[in-house]
DNA sequence: CGCTGGCCTTAGCAACGCTTACGGCTGGAG
DNA sequence: CTCCAGCCGTAAGCGTTGCTAAGGCCAGCG
């Protein structure tokens, strides 16, 4: 029978990408995780990760025993959780994953409320960009991952996990204020194609999505400043040097910003929320979802 | 997070309901399973089990853990064979638990069909009464558990298994040849209830499913043999000391007993027989599967 | 071209887990 | 009633496991 620690070690090193950083979580030295993995590659009879100069990657039998290893670290500790709910042991941890722009606006005040609530839960958060944290969530690393998937995007194998849509999110065009653009009436993505775009790198959901809109629309448009930090992307709005999509919430937070927002006639992407949990979330989990939902 | 091992202990000491066959089982000493699962104890922090002076039961606590613990023990042998399957090695064993009358009729042919054509597996069987067996297909101990339910006996819990109708079993009434109820045109259990009968102890299926058989006619049947072997029940009735209900399949394999087979007008009972198994069940369990299903 | 960051190896030590030996307990046989 | 058999627990000893520490190799970067 393979060695469970050694499976929670294999995910921990696919999760952190490399030896060394698995080895700095768990607080112990990276020779020891390094033999412990050599020693569940010699078990299993064949090489379960590439070692590259910087970190490493899971070959394919090391992508498919990871998927099994998290699940079992996902059941190892259901069943601990089990027999403390049992002993009437009230769970004391809560851990939300979140992606950056949610981690800002929906996700804070849901927080604030819970922890009103339940002072006596450890509430800890996790930033993760989608579509990172499934995995993180089998394990139970995660009680609670808060994801998303940009049009175009493919979603992500649930692996028997519960997945429900949260909210749609529209995304608004916004330019520099006083942009001669925001003055025309119907404002098409053709009409912006001279513009300096600002939006991901290539390969960045964010992106990819752009692109795929450009093309619907039979336009090519010049990416001219790469970030995927909306908080940048207004920053450069605001000091005029392009324009950009962001998600609506973005926008809720920023005071009366020198930006314009508009919306592009033949482009009106949304993104989908969704959050995802185990089968059967527990009483923390439950609540947190509450007050994460639109009322 | 709990450790894995001394939860594979815990199953093991279940199944085998005592700690000293459990260490037998596993070619340890009794004292090194002892210090193994006091230890798990001190981990959860309650007792799993009672130490009664033969052997040990479990508490609410460990019952929870156990089950638990069998999907554990399960997963990390599936994430063993998927590792094994991406190789290319071929699964090198099957084990198949029955019920003692199938493994003498429904199950051989099925094994030497399955032996003729892989003769590089390794075939074991393995007897199990129901309601017991579930767990070792949880646990990967059985491939394949060829169960059975009485009427009246309730269906226990499929736990996240796959479970399957094999077929519907009629049991018969039989009589010592000659014996002066065998001529009766209608034959009612009513008439039969100043026989002597041969059924299993009380809590037995069999004998359950015969109490409740004689309430549902009015009558009370005395049991004046208690075996649960069919064959014993075979002999008993050739010897001309009671009649006795038994499946269709055990007088099959008899040859031209020196008994009377008979139906009783006021009650047809017959068994449901199981095929349970893992969700995604392998080439060689499906393969089973075929070969035990009536053509 | 040296520096940094990542990985691997080797040597040594602490901790873990097994065995052996012994004692307490209960239920059945003589 | 006594004794024995079977079961479980504890204590001491020892081998193995798995950790740390220290040194070497290789790639990318200033």
């Amino acid at each position: 029978m393979l060695d469970a620690h050694r499976l929670a070690l294999l995910a921990e090193v696919a999760h952190a990408g490399s030896i060394a950083g698995a080895a700095q979580r768990l607080a112990f030295t990276p020779s020891a995780v390094s033999q412990q993995l050599a020693k569940l590659e010699r078990d299993v009879g064949a090489p379960l990760l590439h070692r590259n100069p910087r970190g490493v990657t899971l070959t394919p039998v090391g992508e498919a025993l990871l998927s099994h290893a998290e699940t079992i670290v996902g059941e190892l500790r259901t069943a601990e959780r089990t027999v403390r709910a049992l002993l009437g042991e009230e769970p004391a941890q809560l851990t939300v994953g979140t992606f950056a722009s949610a981690g800002m606006t929906l996700v804070p005040a849901a927080l604030a409320g819970f922890r009103r609530d339940h002072p006596a839960v450890a509430l800890r958060l996790l930033d993760l960009e989608p579509p990172d944290g499934y995995g993180l969530v089998s394990s139970r690393d995660l009680d609670l991952l808060i994801t998303h998937r940009y049009p175009g995007a493919p979603l992500p194998d649930p692996r028997g996990l519960t997945r429900s849509l949260l909210r749609s999110e529209r995304f608004r065009l916004i330019l520099p204020e006083g942009h001669p653009k925001a003055r025309v009436r119907r404002l098409t993505l053709r009409a912006l194609a001279g513009e300096d775009w600002i939006s991901g790198s290539p390969g960045v959901p964010n992106r990819v999505c752009l692109d795929e809109l450009a093309d619907a629309a039979g336009v090519t448009l010049t990416v001219a400043y790469e970030t995927r930090d909306y908080q940048v992307i207004l920053a450069l709005v605001e000091a005029g040097l392009g324009v950009a999509f962001v998600p609506e919430s973005v926008l809720a937070r920023v005071g009366p910003a020198r930006i314009e927002v508009r919306d592009a006639a033949d482009a009106r992407p949304a993104r989908d929320v969704f959050l995802v949990h185990h089968r059967r979330p527990g009483k923390l989990v439950t609540e947190m979802v509450e007050r994460l939902s639109p009322r």
